[in-house]
RNA sequence: GCCACUGUAGCUCAGUAGGUAGAGCAGCUGACUUGUAAUCAGCAGGUCGGGGGAUCAAUACCCUCCAGUGGCUCCA
């Protein structure tokens, strides 16, 4: 909502009547926009749209998707543009035409700049259904949309802007002369509604600011973006290794590497333990009559790693954690008194991701999940999973400090049950069954009657959402409910996290689990003596240890807290008469602790400052005379400051830093 | 899996309108004894992603497979 105060207008006055400046590029009325040049369609009051304003750069960015749209078919007069709307931070522009190159794209860019110097007027026309059709023949997908969205009879609107037309609805800036700074980024491609066999489009990416400064600022953004994939910081500080011939898309870890997976594996050991989680290991592989127990075979066979014995045994490599813990889990009969049961392990799965979904640390096809899986009593839900949230929290603020976590309950859609496994009670018998309408090949009948006569209860899903949603509010929690978002065997809190460059990463998740107990008959001894299905709970408070080491390289573009950061200390002399001094104080600090490296090599300082700094070291120690002398270090921490402190100073400072897991140094 | 683009040394990248490749950095050897983002010289390093085809001749042209990137779809 733009935070300007509202202002007067009558009916049939044009809202452009009342504002002045070029900044308005809209008018808000009674909850709905309109352009400047159209009039109010009642007394009242209206509010005017900043084009700064977050309504205001969705209006520019949707018209620069129509200049794009302008300049695409002046110059490829058989191109045929299907929809362009505004995105986040940009817009794109699906046409059907021949695939185009960057150059192509330039030249694209380069027709906009001109068409938005002629200032070419926007106009909005409105006309019939019919007209519409008529208008617009020769162009399905724009023909499409006006049946979809123009009822029979029924009129609908146009912009016009030279000899371009464009079905929209609006709002739009006045005239072309708005959009002068436009840059278009990318081209992709897609089909028609994202249909497999649909036509072919080329999507063309671009984005659109009010004046040139945020153009740029928002350019140099997204090149420091790009600077900070992972996989450049990855390959910079030497952590893992992609060998696309003999395992595409599974990470082998370096040694530094690994270390910071053995810092993220070992905090999350040690709040596992604070929480009672307890560790186990299981098999990265199960017999597939597991498999088709537990139902991941028919659901996710195409995605599995699958393979036969010499004897003809099938065999799976496991994509999830969760029946190795049942399997532990049902070593035993459990009674009321030893839930909660939690077990956790750092679980490596294997998933045999599609070719073009393959990519980096964020979707490799071999993952490690910081796994858990809960086995409770519905009265122990609400209860555990407070628990868990507070884990997450202080998870996440340790590592990343005060993190911007978003939470999303995700629940079930009413409307479509079928979707769901859920209870049924039997009309004519009373008998309960669980089902999941859309995935039975079998009858939807009462096995103990056989009627079709079934209700669904939803109880325990309820209850189950319930649990989620009260545990959110009594931890005070802000969230949003999402319907339809639940997994198919229950509701589920999902959380994100905002990084340093403002995008939204998915991390954690608790799950809500009703398949696993009915299908493994995952069962407990009520105080009353009678067996009943436990509650299950899958978590994960990182993910995968893969995504957030990914996260975390690119939200610190590398610069990793100390703990997790490989190479804590770099020492290096001036020149070789200093080394065995070097050598004692490398002594020290590795005593304490910490991981530090001695480079005696014969380069200058300069050279090897340069070359060292993309392994991104913690803190760099130069040692020579002075330091030698006086029994000091000079070191130079991560903003480039530089300092001389006692050795012993410095070992203990570092070693704080390190024990307490911060995630910024002192200042020098 | 689908669409587009890409694939030359460990890394970053040149190059050949078809005549089997070149630089910088890294590596190795030597000289320089050095104060916070490149000291100098030399050496070594590539079956130009794999396979097939047309050509006297392919890294380059055509086909095909593989992989990577950006999207689409998917992500238990």
């Amino acid at each position: 909502m733009s935070d300007r105060k509202g202002l007067r207008i009558k009916k049939g006055e044009k809202f452009s009547s009342k504002i002045s400046g070029r900044n308005i590029i809209a008018a808000s009325f009674e909850g709905k926009l309109y352009d400047l040049d159209t009039t109010a369609p009642s007394d009242g009051i209206f509010f005017p749209v900043n084009v700064d304003s977050q309504e205001g750069l969705t209006i520019l960015r949707h018209s620069a998707a129509h200049l794009l749209a302008h300049a695409v078919t002046t110059l490829y007069p058989s191109a045929l543009p299907n929809a362009g709307p505004p995105t986040d931070d940009g817009f794109y522009y699906d046409i059907h035409m021949d695939s185009i190159s960057s150059d192509d794209l330039h030249k694209i860019e380069e027709k906009m700049h001109e068409l938005a110097e002629k200032s070419i007027s926007i106009r909005r026309e409105e006309f019939s259904r019919d007209d519409l059709l008529k208008m617009f023949q020769g162009n399905r997908y724009k023909t499409d949309k006006i049946l979809e969205n123009v009822p029979p009879g029924g009129s609908s609107s146009v912009y016009k802007q030279g000899d371009f037309v464009d079905f929209c609805t609006g709002p739009h800036v006045p005239d072309t002369s708005y959009l002068k700074n436009v840059k278009l980024l990318s081209i992709s491609s897609t089909t028609y509604h994202g249909l497999k066999d649909e036509d072919k489009m080329v999507r063309i990416y671009g984005t659109a600011f009010p004046d040139e400064k945020s153009l740029r600022n928002y350019l140099k953004m997204r090149e420091e973006a790009m600077k900070r994939d992972h996989r450049i910081i990855g390959q910079e500080m030497d952590l893992f290794v992609f060998n696309s011939e003999r395992a595409p898309g599974f990470p082998l870890y370096t040694p530094d590497g690994t270390v910071i997976r053995n810092e993220l594996i070992s905090f999350m050991r040690a709040k596992n333990s604070e929480y009672g989680w307890e560790e186990v290991s299981t098999p990265h592989l199960f017999r597939d009559s597991m498999w088709k127990q537990s139902g991941h075979y028919a659901k996710y066979r195409d995605s599995m790693y699958l393979f036969q014995m010499e004897d003809g045994t099938g065999y799976a490599i496991k994509p999830m954690n969760c029946p190795g813990h049942i399997t532990i889990f049902q070593r035993e009969m459990h009674s009321f008194r030893d839930l909660p049961v939690k077990y956790c392990e750092p679980g490596t799965v294997y998933r045999y991701e599609k070719s073009g979904e393959v990519g980096g640390l964020t979707r490799p096809r071999m993952f490690t999940i910081d796994d858990g899986h809960a086995f409770l009593s519905q009265d122990q839900l609400v209860g555990e999973i407070r628990k868990m949230l507070r884990m997450i929290r202080e998870t996440f603020d340790t590592i990343f400090g005060n993190a911007d976590l978003s939470f999303d309950l995700s629940v079930m859609d009413t409307t479509a049950l079928d979707n769901y496994l859920i209870t049924y009670s039997c009309n004519s018998c009373g008998h309960k069954i669980e089902f999941r309408k859309s995935s039975a090949d079998n009858s939807f009948q009462c096995p103990n009657c056989g009627s079709s006569d079934l209700k669904p209860d939803l109880s325990t899903w309820d209850s189950a959402t319930n649990a989620l949603r009260e545990a959110l509010e009594e931890e005070g929690i802000n969230f949003r409910t999402l319907e339809g978002e639940a997994a198919f065997y229950g509701p589920k809190i999902d959380v994100h996290l905002k990084d340093a460059l403002g995008r939204s990463w998915q991390m954690s998740t608790i799950q809500v689990d009703f398949n696993f107990p009915l299908n493994f008959e995952l069962l407990y001894i009520t105080s009353g003596g009678e067996k009943k299905h436990v509650v299950m709970l899958h978590r994960a408070i990182y993910g995968s240890y893969e995504r957030i080491m990914a996260i975390l390289l690119e939200n610190y573009a590398g610069n990793l807290p100390t703990w997790l950061t490989p190479l804590q200390v770099y020492i290096t002399s001036v020149s070789d008469r200093y080394n065995d001094y070097a050598m004692k104080v490398r002594d020290m600090i590795q005593k304490a602790g910490v991981r530090v490296t001695l480079d005696l090599s014969k380069e200058t300082i300069s050279k090897k400052i340069k070359l060292i700094r993309p392994r991104r070291p913690s803190y760099i120690v130069i040692i020579g005379e002075k330091e030698e002398t006086e029994g000091t270090v000079s070191v130079r921490n991560r903003k480039g400051a530089q300092k001389t402190l006692g050795t012993k100073a410095f070992t203990e400072m570092i070693m704080e830093e390190i024990r307490e897991r911060k995630n910024t140094q002192a200042d020098f």
